[in-house]
DNA sequence: AGAGTTTGTTCGTCTCCCGAACTAACCGAC
DNA sequence: GTCGGTTAGTTCGGGAGACGAACAAACTCT
């Protein structure tokens, strides 16, 4: 690629619509004077990026609120609620699961069925989504509700396609294109327009726990500090069936969908057999049989070799650690500290289990975040 | 940080001053007919924004070329021969070096001292420095080119103010802030005016090595292809008296510079004796005196787990393991493969001497690249 | 009720880029 | 040599988008 870095004059109105956009988002509800202070851009401005955003179905005027001071009180600037959602699935070695989430962070229709895919296979699996999906659908236009995309949360590395499984070892999938195989089933629930991407698990996760929160959602804190912003860079730890690492800057993923490949690394030599068919894999070494201290070294040992040389201003235990207790947190920090990362930094997310969903959901609505202006409510 | 995205007019410009002198200086020499087409920007616009770079010393026009068809033939913009260097200086424990490099990229006044500075201390090393940078302070005088900046490459652990080295076993410092010393000197020399910034070695190394290629200046070619377009995602290992690994977006290295942490992870457990004080580590497992096979094996070990997760286009070899032979790189290729980095990805940069220097040079004329409005030739 | 304050809108102006038209410089053909 | 064809660079009008001042609206406090 070249040095296109051109910005015509549509491109720079498209991106301040992004940026206001995302500030009403995250401070809803919000005046437009404030989107203006937040922003830099003139209150003359926002008023013209917010008509359009109002208009497009994304942001709703809920009336005047009481006022800041003493003075005129700002317009509640909020989500629409009937503005469009983001369908997350999930696809787990004992169930699927799927939810909706708009542009609020809030979730709903939230699905789980239990079912055996640890032997079954892709074809099973994108099976079983069908009726989730069918739901999530049928719920989406209850609501009146457009579908942004649907995001496939898979414990597996996916290609830069976003549509092949390379690998996953819980499932004993290889270089499947499970993309193409939901795209089948998708399309026998009506849901053929609609963008349909596969990605791992552990990375959308971590892109949940990383982002700024939006708006007043219930929210679990992991990477993010208590006003709502994430610190620059993250090394999120998480995964169920799997373990993965992902790192986040500025709450935004890095680099691939191969966060589980960290799960096959070799903790201990000839230690417990592992799903892949090796022994002594960090996967195997944490998992809920092996003693807490000697779990927090196997994880800690060799998260430090990832995260050290990134100098990471945190680093989130999140997933199956969420609920670790203090022995295996301390034993991971020790690992850490003993490689220049203090302690300090080491931080466990809130246990939620929905947190990959909320991230698989999160992640279809980015595209329309990042590019409002395309938006069209098909 | 709240969602300040707002780019103003005048900022619009100067990005796009900053794609103008970017696409030249990869290019060069080139017309502004093929800055235009290549930026997408029309000839207008870049006629103008070039008008800007010639009236601020950074841009020659060297006058019209022969034609690439049958037409008039373009002006050749090339940067100027008389503009802004960039001072690149480096501490090692057995020496200090210099050189200063132009926005060509050519490297020019190259120094380089033997010092023993592996227990003389950091007033000690700073002081060797003073006569290399008097040197290079009077080569770009004596060539009439104004220095845009002094960065000092560091085999350490640098903190985020860029100036306080907060570890660096080879020379047996932590927490000295070098930047504050250095600046000391610099002031005896006259080089009061001009920034100075401290970074990791191998950060910088990797950034000369990782960036695309500037103008005809020969180069030696590690991580970017033969079209001189880096890829995507690279892991670059590397090192001298420490060995230290960083990740590198389009060229560009992320996070902070505490590559070397790197080194000092465990790859033999009861291993040789390292530096700091410990056993085993990587960088003591991976001296010449090893045999390469196990060399191999303990670098690629400990590669794996920083580059897996990632899942990077490249992982380069540089630095002490650029001139590696075919028993080492086997080794750490079949490590990275065992977890699922393809062999084919490992890739060894060509030994080059200066690559550091060139990358601490080039790093002080970074700043320049990004925003040459503000460039003033003081 | 009136002064003070903050919000949101309107409107004129400025900056910057685009695109068309024009001049300049070179090639090849006749 | 001269005349079309082609490409490079500049000039100039036009338009998109943001800014800033001015104004109307809405609320508080005295």
């Amino acid at each position: 690629m070249d040095a296109r870095g051109r910005i015509t004059a549509g491109e720079l109105r498209r991106h301040h619509l992004s940026v206001v956009l995302e500030t009403v988002l995250r401070h809803a509800p919000i005046s437009r004077a404030d989107v203006a202070g937040r922003t830099g851009l003139t209150r003359s401005t926002v008023s013209g990026l917010v008509a359009e955003l109002l208009d497009g179905g994304l942001l709703r005027d809920a009336g005047t609120g009481r006022p800041a001071g003493s003075g005129r009180p700002g317009h509640r600037l909020v989500p629409d609620p009937a503005g469009p959602v983001g369908i997350g699935l999930r696809i787990e070695d004992d169930g699927v699961g799927g939810c909706l989430v708009d542009l609020a962070g809030r979730t709903g229709a939230r699905q789980w069925r239990r079912v055996a895919l640890a032997v079954a296979g892709p074809v099973a699996a994108a099976r079983a989504v069908r009726p989730v999906l069918r739901e999530l659908l049928l719920a989406a236009a209850g609501g009146d509700r457009p579908a942004a995309g649907i995001v496939v949360a898979v414990p597996g590395v996916v290609g830069a396609d976003r549509s092949t499984v390379r690998t996953a070892p819980a499932l004993g999938w290889s270089d499947v294109d499970f993309g193409a195989l939901l795209a089948v089933e998708a399309r026998t629930v009506g849901a053929d327009g609609i963008a349909l991407s596969v990605r791992c698990g552990v990375t959308l996760a971590a892109a949940a726990d990383g982002a700024p929160s939006r708006g007043a959602a219930p929210r679990p804190r992991g990477a993010a500090s208590s006003d709502g912003a994430a610190p620059g860079t993250v090394v999120y730890v998480g995964g169920r069936s799997e373990v993965g690492v992902v790192l986040l800057r500025d709450g935004v993923p890095c680099a691939g969908d191969s966060a589980i490949r960290f799960g096959h690394l070799t903790a201990r030599r000839g230690g417990a057999a592992c799903s892949c068919g090796r022994r002594g894999c960090v996967a195997a070494e944490t998992g809920p049989d092996v003693p807490p201290a000697r779990a927090g070294r196997a994880l800690g040992g060799a998260l430090a070799a990832f995260a050290a040389p990134l100098d990471p201003d945190a680093v989130v235990l999140g997933g199956r650690f969420a609920a670790a207790g203090a022995e295996f947190c301390t034993a991971v920090g020790a690992e850490l500290a003993r490689h220049g990362v203090p302690a300090e930094r080491l931080h466990r997310s809130t246990p939620a289990p929905g947190t990959t969903l909320r991230g698989a959901g999160g992640s279809a609505l980015s595209g329309l975040v990042a590019d409002p202006g395309a938006w069209t409510p098909a």
